[in-house]
DNA sequence: CTTAAAGCATAGTAAAATAGTATGAATAGA
DNA sequence: TCTATTCATACTATTTTACTATGCTTTAAG
């Protein structure tokens, strides 16, 4: 009953743009402070551009940054984007046929109460300090942003 | 996300048990029951019984049932001894020593709710009709029970 | 306008976990 | 004594995980 380094990761790396909301952060950046390698990253950021939660700028100088505000992401979007939608297992047994099934029964009520506890957490909830305002000349924004 | 195969066979094991209960039924019916590979569930009632959850006879005519009434045995006891404590993910991140690590946070939050949400389930209200008790002089009984 | 640094995309791969099988011993009822 | 059962360990094929490798595309900086 484990979730997958993508998810570990990933959500790690949302909190890191969280924190320099709405600035551009590459993945070597990301990948230096928090010591995951640079090109499973990318892999991570490709499922999550697709996802639209982030946005991406091309070219050198180029990174990723928040599609929303951070109060507006949850942790079970992020998780549900790496990990897949958490779903009850199908269960082979007869009895799951007519909807008797009592393991199934579990699996369902776990797979909701999961979604509840992460779908109520907020990336703004995982941002210790407030942002340093002091070099924000030095950051790239994006256009849109 | 997912849980193995080992919690599901072995919960839908144990609700056939419960149903029994205080009856002993031998893998093999489990099997039949179930659509379970018998040698794979030979494996699931080792760790059972070595957690004293169930009880067995061996010999001819042996089989297990449950060593605590259904009411008394919850999901979450049967799905921790089969794929072990639910424990949050470590966080390899410089910030978790210094126990700030953001993303730390959502494991051990979202652990706590999933052994909440198992605990509170009891094999007794997983099973659908109340046990028939017309053939009751065929079936075996432990003498303990 | 060239180049370096970034994103984007797919393919490959080593290690670990999963989901079983296989073999055989110990036990106990018929 | 035979057979059906639990008990225990070892083996194995498949799948998943957690990467790495390769190479293309894009774009700001020099």
């Amino acid at each position: 009953m484990k979730f997958s380094t993508k998810a570990e990761y990933g959500l790690r790396a949302m909190v890191t743009l969280a924190k320099d909301y709405p600035y551009l952060k590459s993945i070597t950046e990301i990948s230096q402070e928090e010591h995951i390698s640079a090109k499973y990253l990318e892999q991570i950021f490709i499922k999550l551009k697709s996802a639209k939660i982030v946005l991406s700028q091309k070219g050198k100088s180029g990174g990723y940054t928040l599609a929303k505000e951070p109060p507006n992401i949850t942790v079970g979007e992020i998780v549900e984007i790496l990990e897949g939608k958490i779903e009850p297992k199908k269960c082979l047994s007869a009895e799951c046929k007519n909807s008797q099934c009592a393991s199934k029964k579990v699996w369902v009520k776990l797979s909701q109460e999961i979604k509840k506890t992460l779908d109520n957490i907020k990336l703004s909830d995982l941002i210790p300090d407030p942002p340093l305002l002091s070099k924000e000349k030095d950051k790239r924004k994006l256009e849109s942003v």
